[in-house]
This record gives structure tokens, C-alpha cells and sequence, in this order.
DNA sequence: CCTGGCTGGCTAATTGTGCTAGCTTTGACC
DNA sequence: GGTCAAAGCTAGCACAATTAGCCAGCCAGG
């Protein structure tokens, strides 16, 4: 009988992949094993548990995300980055729902988890963007949370078709990015 | 032997107790009949099943939120309004997880759905607020998208312990609510 | 009263899913 | 060619959702 060829790697790609597709709550041990052309118990080889599978993806979606956002903002500053790496963020939620749920969902098992480290690149990316529009610091942090809950709750209810009709959501994306731009801009007279 | 004495209603009311206490994926049936005094399947004289089950839930959470947008903003207007609702909102979250995450998972079964009209009236909370601010009609949508997904964006990661150090929290929320109450003054300027 | 039917509980059993145990085969390396 | 870890498999357990079908308590009408 021949082998799949499988390895923790490949498992976790599958898995992403799967969960994007059928949602990550759809997603089941039988169902990634059918996928892969092997029967469940296999999956155990290359995977502690469901649980655990779970946590690749989501330190997979994490670091996805932070590279896309990374690449996008790129020798951009300001106006230009922010756009460029709301765009990126809600892209990738759009492409890859079930990862991004996955990485949402995680919680680090440890200090040496590779999901903190993750984590804290997208976090990076995020704050470079904000670097340029010269924040007072104590004000960086507050930027951040804003950014980070601002294109997380537009991403994930779109992809929830939280939108009760689908028209000119790419408008309110640009328009809600505009407002926050505006607002980074003035930022002193927020007390 | 002594009936438990339960009805539609209690049973709806007590899991999405539960959910709120042990977070909404650990929702199970045998809990919440262990919950109750009863076994498993005598839930199933009350409810259909356990999607049924979540249905009832998410729309008893959206009417009771709608119902606490309503109240907190009553009687006031903008900047007032504005953080009136961010603040019962973020409140009703915190204190409710189990309850809003069913709410924002569901879909309408159909065109008379119950969860349809309590959608409909937390929206209109929403959409209240804004009208102090007298925005052009065409940028009403956009705004009420904005400002919903900043605030379920918002309360949904610090639920989900998505803010790393858990300080400044408050302050970061005012920060953000002052932005938002600053675009939405300046909105003509947004093109 | 008391009695019949509805209601709301129960037990038993089915299915699906995560997971473990333990066996077998492949294939890489000596 | 022998050996041994890796990677597959079958069998089977535990637990959650659900269904079927039984029985007790309660209430209205005689």
C-alpha cells in the first residue's frame, strides 16, 4: 500500500485550506482525512489532537497574516500605508475565514508558544503603520486597539454576511479607513 | 416524581445563561440539562434541537441588546449618545459573551424569522445615534457600518482576551469612541 | 370524585465524532 | 538482507446529539 506522504506541514496546509472552505466549526477530523485520502486515526501521526490542529492553523493564519501585512505596506507611509494594510487585512479575512476564526480563537499554551511571536509580528506591522502618522506615545497603544478592532470587526462581520445587503461595502471600507485616517491626523485635539 | 416545571422561554433563558458562564462552544445539551435538574432528552420537549436551541438565544440576545442600546441612549444626542451606546454595548458584551456570539452566528431560518425585526431594532439604536450628527443620507450606511464594526470588533477581542496587557483598556475605548465622535463631526470632509 | 387525555418527564438505543490501542507495512539505512 | 522507526490501518471506547417509546402527574368534564 502506498504511503501519503504526509507531515505535521502538510496536515496543517490541509487543514487551513479546508477550514476556509467548509468553515472552521464544519471542520472534523473525518472530514480533513477524507480530504488527505487517509483514514482518521492517521491524522494522529502528525497531530496531538483536534485541539492541536486547531493551534497550527492558527499560528499558520497569524503568520500568513502578518507577512501580507507586512508586504503591503512596504515603502508606504501614512494615508497610504494605513490603505494599504486595511486592504490587505480585509483581503486575507475574505480569502481565508476559517484560518483567520482559527487564529482568533487561539490562546497561547505557554511562554514559548510560536504563536506569541506570531502574534506580535502582525502587531509590528500594525504599529508601523501607525508610526508614520507620529503619535504622541502615550497615544500608540490606543491607536493600535483602535486599528486592530476597527479591521477586525468590519472583516469578520462581512464575512458573517453581517451586511444586510451587499451593496457599496467596498465603499464603507474606504469610507470607514478615510475617518480613522482623518482622525489619526488630528490626533492631538482627542484630548 | 415532581415536574421541573419548564417552558420554552426558561429553557432559552438558562442556556444562554450557561453560555455566558462557560463560553458558547462549550455549550452542550447534557450541561444545560444537568443545568436544570432534568435529563438530556427531556430538552427536546422544549426545543427542537440544539440549533434551535442557539436560534432562540441569539435572538433573545439581540432584542436584549437592542433593548440597552434604546435605554442608554435615550434622551440624549451625539457625543452623549455616542458614548452612552459604545458603553452599554461593550457592557453588554462583556457581561453577555455567550449570549452575543450566538446572536452574531445566527441567520434568519426565513422571511419571518423573529431574528429579523430585533436585528432591525438594534440597527435602528445604532442608527439613532448617528442622526445627531446630521450626515449627508448617502453617508448614513457607511457611518453605521463603521461604527458597528468598531464596536463589535472592540468588545469581541477583549473578550476574547485579545488585548495583551489588560491596561489602559477603558481608556483605550474612550480614545476610540473621541476619534470616532471626531470624524463624525468632520464627516463632509471625507469626501 | 374519578377518569381520560395531554404534558413533561424518563430510559433505551442510534449515530456521529474525537481519540487510543495495538497491529502491519513501508522504506531508509547499515 | 536485516532492522527499525514512521506512517498507515482496524477495532473499539467515550461522549454528545438525537429519536422512540414508555409512564407519571395534572387538569377538565362527567
Amino acid at each position: 500500500m502506498p504511503r501519503a506522504g504526509l507531515a505535521a506541514a502538510s496536515v496543517t496546509e490541509a487543514g487551513a485550506k479546508l477550514a476556509d472552505e467548509v468553515g472552521l466549526d464544519q471542520l472534523s477530523m473525518g472530514l480533513l482525512a477524507q480530504r488527505l485520502g487517509v483514514k482518521t486515526p492517521s491524522l494522529y501521526k502528525h497531530v496531538e489532537s483536534q485541539a492541536d490542529l486547531l493551534h497550527r492553523i492558527a499560528i499558520l493564519a497569524m503568520t500568513e497574516l502578518g507577512d501580507a501585512l507586512r508586504d503591503a505596506t512596504q515603502g508606504r507611509a501614512r494615508t497610504d500605508a494605513l490603505t494599504a494594510a486595511a486592504r490587505a487585512m480585509r483581503r486575507f479575512v475574505k480569502e481565508h475565514p476559517g484560518r483567520y476564526a482559527a487564529g482568533n480563537g487561539a490562546r497561547p499554551t505557554g511562554p514559548d508558544d510560536p504563536l506569541i511571536p506570531a502574534g506580535d509580528r502582525l502587531l509590528a506591522s500594525l504599529s508601523a503603520v501607525l508610526r508614520g502618522y507620529q503619535l504622541d506615545p502615550s497615544q500608540e497603544i490606543h491607536a493600535l486597539r483602535m486599528l486592530r478592532s476597527t479591521l477586525h470587526g468590519f472583516a469578520t462581520l462581512e464575512v458573517a454576511h453581517g451586511f444586510r445587503i451587499d451593496t457599496d461595502v467596498d465603499e464603507s471600507f474606504a469610507w470607514m479607513i478615510a475617518l480613522i485616517d482623518h482622525g489619526l491626523q488630528s490626533t492631538p485635539q482627542l484630548t
